[in-house]
DNA sequence: TTGATTGTTACCGG
DNA sequence: TCCGGTAACAATCA
């Protein structure tokens, strides 16, 4: 809805406006998602590069548009609507090789047809990071966030602290395929759902996880093992998702 | 009012 | 080079 839109600049003081007034007027003719990052195209060149971040919001208004509220960096106005865009941790205008650029440290997209999941499982057989660590890295593989990466572990009943390295193609395939799929489910209802079957929440804030945030796993009643990757929460179970023994490896 | 948090980036040191 | 840790930033809700 927002491609043939025009854009405009709504807060003058913002520490995003002075780029987006470079786009001040002009058509928005397509909008992309790479991984977390929006990319909306603008005629003539030039391209909106937009990362929410952890608070990121972006709303949409009927006009007339009510005066911005918090910490609004871009309103792109249609003649029907405006789409407010608050509180990103990234919003600055890219010129085409500069996109290109992004386009190029992004890795591939599991929502994206056009994704090469083998440039992704070249990285993490490169790696004695931990595959939790390896699947929420942008530039190995796009779009999963802590919460996906705790519950499509469990699904695949891989340990987060195992090594990349010693994941093999098939495990590794899995892995790709349930994000996919997952992350496919979160766009369609707008809710991140895990449980096979369950119905989005009537609660914005209760997901419907199996083991993120809980204290006991639904498949073995053991309990779930708290601990910390990359300063962010992880969880696994035991003994549904025993740590291998990778010594020598 | 305070703290936690669906995220990224830059920077530093081992 | 790789890896792990820290800090800054931001909006919202319990």
């Amino acid at each position: 809805m927002l491609s043939g839109s025009a854009i405009e600049v709504s807060s003058p003081q913002g520490r995003f406006s002075a780029g987006a007034a470079r786009l001040d007027g002009r058509i928005c003719r397509a909008v992309e998602a790479y991984g977390k990052h929006l990319v909306y195209r603008f005629e003539g060149g030039d391209a909106l590069h937009v990362h929410l971040g952890l608070f990121g919001r972006i709303r949409k208004h009927k006009v007339p548009a009510r005066e911005p509220r918090g910490a609004v960096r871009v309103r792109l106005a249609s003649p029907s609507h405006v789409v407010d865009i608050n509180g990103p941790t990234i919003c600055e205008v890219l010129d085409d090789a500069e996109l290109l650029g992004l386009i190029d440290r992004i890795g591939p997209d599991v929502l994206r047809g056009d994704a090469d999941p083998s440039r992704a499982f070249d990285r993490i057989k490169a790696s004695r990071a931990p595959i939790g660590r390896l699947i929420m890295d942008q530039s190995v593989m796009a779009g999963i966030g802590n919460i996906y990466r705790t519950e499509i572990l469990w699904r695949q009943r891989v340990h987060p602290l195992t090594p990349g390295r010693t994941v093999d193609i098939d495990t590794f395939n899995w892995i790709w395929r349930d994000a996919a799929h997952l992350l496919a489910i979160g766009v369609k209802r707008n809710a991140i759902i895990t449980v096979d079957g369950a119905a989005p929440s009537r609660s914005r804030y209760r997901e419907r996880v199996n083991i993120f945030g809980k204290d006991v796993c639904p498949a073995c009643s053991g309990e779930i093992a708290r601990f910390v990757i990359d300063n962010r929460r992880a969880f696994a179970c035991p003994r549904c998702q025993p740590l291998q023994d990778v010594a020598g490896c």
